[in-house]
RNA sequence: GCCCGAGUGGCGGAAUUGGCAGACGCAAGGGACUUAAAAUCCCUCGGAGCUCAGCUCUGUACCGGUUCGAGUCCGGUCUCGGGCACCA
């Protein structure tokens, strides 16, 4: 037998007798208690990267531990398998994206499977697979008869690299989520979830989720959904038999709107100039303005800048005629797109006013100052005592909002509002490669659903690639011209594909049946599996496919296939993998390839790197100098055994009588296992866990040469089979090996986690530190639980402590159970 | 600008509830083994100082506070990272 740790044949063994004994299928089972460990699923890009082992190594030693402590434990896997990498490879090079995916699949999966990770892989699917995008489009068509999907004609961000438009979401920066590039506005027709419709209830359920989520996730799901309680005002339009809607935080100030400002894209601006000698000018401005990428619009440096309509609308309170502009800081897609302009109260509306000369009317005064409309240099946006305000004039300004609010109300001017800055959530892609939109566009009878019998629509497969802006559908005939699903006559079908977030917005569900044909899934899994207790991927995720999938759930249940609301209990946000300051990348030059290290070190040295080196919410930073000492550890620990297997192997004498210079190890060996358990448990501090094991290994080594007898073996021994299990989550197959090296029984995968005994975990004496005024002059070794006299006495005799004492007086003795005494002595 | 995080040895990081700062690992230095090297095993390892078995001073970004006692709590400052950013 070798006796050196030999990782690549040791994997390769184990690996395969856990493939080809199914160890790692599970089923639903109501008589046990369920966990359902998720990991977000990859995009099958073609290799597994870093940040996929981090994300999945963590995710493996839970899975592995919630088994091992008796739950039932769903851990699967799959593949994210629509988007634009496939569709770019098959421009670049002519591969299909068919081919393209399902060849990465196949390679990732044998990489993932290199790893040991312990999925389920009967459950595996792609969201490229027909069986399971149908069910999609059935979601699809259900949420349209329910008025969750509609089409509209809007202006919506545009990538022009990705040739397709982008929900709000996707934009980051005014650029591209995906590829970086420049957004601009474009006027499209487009298909949405009505997301907006749940946005109360992703803002109220947020509660729920504090317990198991970070704190800053649910932050930034706040913002984004925006809530804000304000007023809706209607101006009506001189001369024209029309209203602008406007929405506002501050209707105390409305005897302040001197003018008016909206959106370059607001629906009225076509109409209020036409036929006038100020439409050029207009139609240029705005023109200009919408040609501006986004990036540069939402810019800090952005010019303020405005066009007049030549309109005017009436203040409704106070009958001011209030110029109409179009300004292009209004934005579109927040309120109403059309704002108030109260030039004394806001910052940008002073500035736009002194620019155009336009009304200054004060009519907050702040405590104790009083403001002049011709002198200010800048608005005053608090609180204060409202003037000029007619018969509101003298209230304080908190309360004139709903005094001025239900005013208006009585005017039929106006009502209280709550307006989100979430907005629907735009689902087409002008691209190939995603699940077909089943709708169908027909001359007689408008927009119709596909017949449900006929889902799926299948995805053409024989299609040309040209790099062109058209999606290739769009050409394929066959395809695009179909019979309406309502009165048979010809028609086109929707060449839009889905955004691939609606994929990953409910393959957590499809995972808890095995790829069922019948339905999406089976609703008596999906109840005893769902929710997933714990969800784990990474930070950038925060609110785009973390909100998409919490509105799907939602819905999902108002369609009646779940009955929970929420889809993950809780939430772990691992940290990017660093190499040399900063995220590994390509163009960096600074990525690690999982492969090679699998080859160098082994799969079980890797997975302990990426646990040891950082706590999982924590950045890691990679290090070639650290697997190696990953690899140093588990020689060492493959060492250990390999020279007392012979005197481990016995059986267990189970004796009771501790030699007493063993004590140490045994109460050693109890509080390792207390702390891994607790370490994994209550913090997924993998590090902190892993460092108290190699304490214990380090323990066993000093003691190593100095057992003899039995008894004495069989207190290493329990520390040994402890190590084993305990490491096991960590580095399935080193653990698994010397398992079976030693003559024990079974898998660990299957074996029980250790358990503890507190009795064993204290210590008779505890060191204690004895401090003078607060520092440290020496320690003293008193019993467990000692009263303070003892500890006192004890102190006090110590000749260091003496020395500082000397010639004071003790005023006070702080002591504190088994952590320090304080002798707080003052000079004479 | 606003809202969150974070800042500890040469490095990654520990210190979980206010109680001996630096666990564990990496790097470095020394020793053992070896013809030699690698590997392995053992020791040292924040800084300064002293009358060096030991002891003292100092030290967790900076300034101040609370406390017998602060890496931890409070107030302020700086730096870095992240999110939002004309939100009416």
């Amino acid at each position: 037998m070798g006796t050196e740790y030999n990782p690549q044949e040791i994997e390769l063994k184990w690996q395969k007798k856990w493939e080809s004994e199914y160890i790692f299928k599970v089923h639903a089972n109501s008589e046990r208690e369920k966990y359902y460990l998720l990991e977000m699923f990859p995009y099958p890009s073609g290799r597994i990267h870093m940040g996929h082992v981090r994300n999945y190594t963590i995710g493996d030693v839970v899975a592995r531990f919630k088994k091992m402590q008796g739950f039932n434990v769903l851990h699967p896997m799959g593949w994210d398998a629509f988007g634009m990498p496939a569709e770019n490879a098959a421009i670049a090079s002519g591969i299909h994206p068919k081919t393209w995916t399902e060849e990465n699949i196949a390679y990732m999966k044998t990489q993932l499977k290199r790893m040991g990770f312990s999925y389920d892989w009967d459950r595996e699917f792609a969201t490229c697979d027909s069986e399971y995008y149908k069910w999609e489009q059935l979601f699809f068509i259900q949420m349209y008869e329910k008025g969750l999907v509609y089409r509209d004609r809007t202006f919506l961000n545009w990538c022009d690299s990705c040739k397709t438009v982008l929900a709000n979401e996707q934009v980051e920066g005014g650029l591209c989520w995906r590829c970086g590039s420049q957004v601009f506005l474009k006027e499209h027709d487009q298909w949405f979830f009505r997301i907006t419709h749940y946005a109360q209830k992703l803002l109220d359920n947020i509660e729920r989720l504090k317990e198991g989520w970070p704190e800053r996730v649910l932050t930034m799901q706040r913002n984004w959904i925006g809530r804000s309680t304000g007023t809706l005002i209607r101006f009506q339009i001189e001369d024209m038999d029309q209203d602008i809607e406007v929405f506002t935080t501050r209707p105390d100030t409305l005897y302040g709107a001197t003018f008016m400002s909206l959106a370059p894209e607001h629906p009225l601006v076509k109409s209020l100039a036409r036929g006038t000698s100020r439409e050029g000018d207009l139609s240029a401005f705005v023109e200009k303005t919408l040609k501006e990428d986004k990036l540069t619009r939402t810019s800090d440096l952005y010019e303020k800048e405005g066009v007049f309509t030549g309109k005017y609308c009436i203040n409704p309170l106070t009958g001011f005629r209030m110029p109409i502009y179009v300004a292009n800081f209004v934005l579109y897609d927040y309120g109403t797109g059309a704002v108030m302009a109260v030039p004394a109260h806001d910052q940008r509306d002073f500035e736009f006013a002194k620019k155009y000369g336009l009304t200054i009317i004060v009519v907050i005064q702040p405590p104790g100052e009083h403001l002049d409309g011709e002198t200010m240099e800048s608005a005053y946006e608090g609180q204060g005592t409202l003037v000029n305000s007619g018969s509101f004039t003298g209230i304080d300004s908190v309360d004139a909002i709903e005094q001025i609010t239900s005013h208006l109300m009585d005017l039929d001017r106006g009502s209280p509002t709550i307006n989100f800055r979430l907005r629907d959530w735009g689902i087409s892609r002008q691209r190939y490669w995603g699940a077909p939109i089943p709708m169908v566009h027909c001359p007689r009878c408008g927009t119709v659903p596909v017949k449900r019998e006929d889902l799926p629509i299948l995805l053409p497969e024989d299609v040309a690639f040209s790099g062109t802006s058209i999606s290739p559908i769009v050409q394929v005939e066959s395809f695009v011209n179909t019979a309406c699903p309502q009165c048979s006559g010809p028609a086109k079908r929707e060449t839009d594909t889905m955004d691939t977030f609606v994929e990953s917005s409910w393959y957590f569900i499809r995972y808890c049946s095995v790829n069922p044909t019948e339905r999406p899934f089976e609703s008596s899994d999906a109840s005893y599996w769902m929710p997933v207790d714990q969800y784990i991927g990474g930070i950038e995720h925060a609110i785009l496919h973390l909100l998409y999938a919490r509105f799907f759930t939602m819905v999902l249940k108002d369609l009646g296939y779940v009955e929970i609301d929420e889809p993950f209990d809780r939430l772990l946000t691992q940290g990017m993998v660093i190499k040399d300051g900063a995220k590994m990348s390509k163009s960096k030059g600074n990525v690690v390839d999982p492969e090679a290290l699998i080859q160098d070190y082994g799969a079980d040295a890797t997975r302990l790197f990426c646990l040891f080196a950082a706590p999982p919410e924590k950045d890691m930073d990679w290090s070639d100098k650290g697997i190696e000492g990953a690899f140093r550890f588990l020689s060492r620990f493959w060492r250990l055994i390999m020279d007392m297997k012979d005197q481990l192997s016995s059986p267990d004498t189970d004796s009771v009588d501790v030699p007493d210079h063993l004590h140490n190890l045994k109460r050693k060996t109890h509080q390792t296992i207390r702390k891994v358990t607790e370490d994994i448990e209550k913090r997924f501090h993998f590090n902190t866990a892993i460092a108290a094991m190699m304490e214990l290994v380090n323990e066993l080594y000093r003691l190593k040469e100095s057992l003899t007898e039995p008894q004495e073996f069989a207190v290493a021994r329990e520390a040994i089979d402890s190590l084993i299990t305990m490491l096991s989550p960590f580095v399935p197959h080193i653990a698994d090996e010397i398992w079976s090296i030693l003559g024990r029984e079974g898998q660990l995968f299957d074996a029980p986690w250790p358990s503890y005994d507190p009795k064993w975990c204290e210590h008779k004496e505890v060191t204690i530190a004895v401090q003078v005024n607060g520092k440290l002059r020496a320690t003293a070794t008193v019993p467990m639980d000692a009263e303070q006299a003892l500890v006192e006495q004890k102190a006090l005799v110590d000749s260091n402590v003496q020395r500082f004492i000397e010639g004071s007086l003790i005023k006070k003795v702080i002591y504190v159970k088994n952590k320090i005494v304080n002798i707080i002595a003052v000079s004479q």
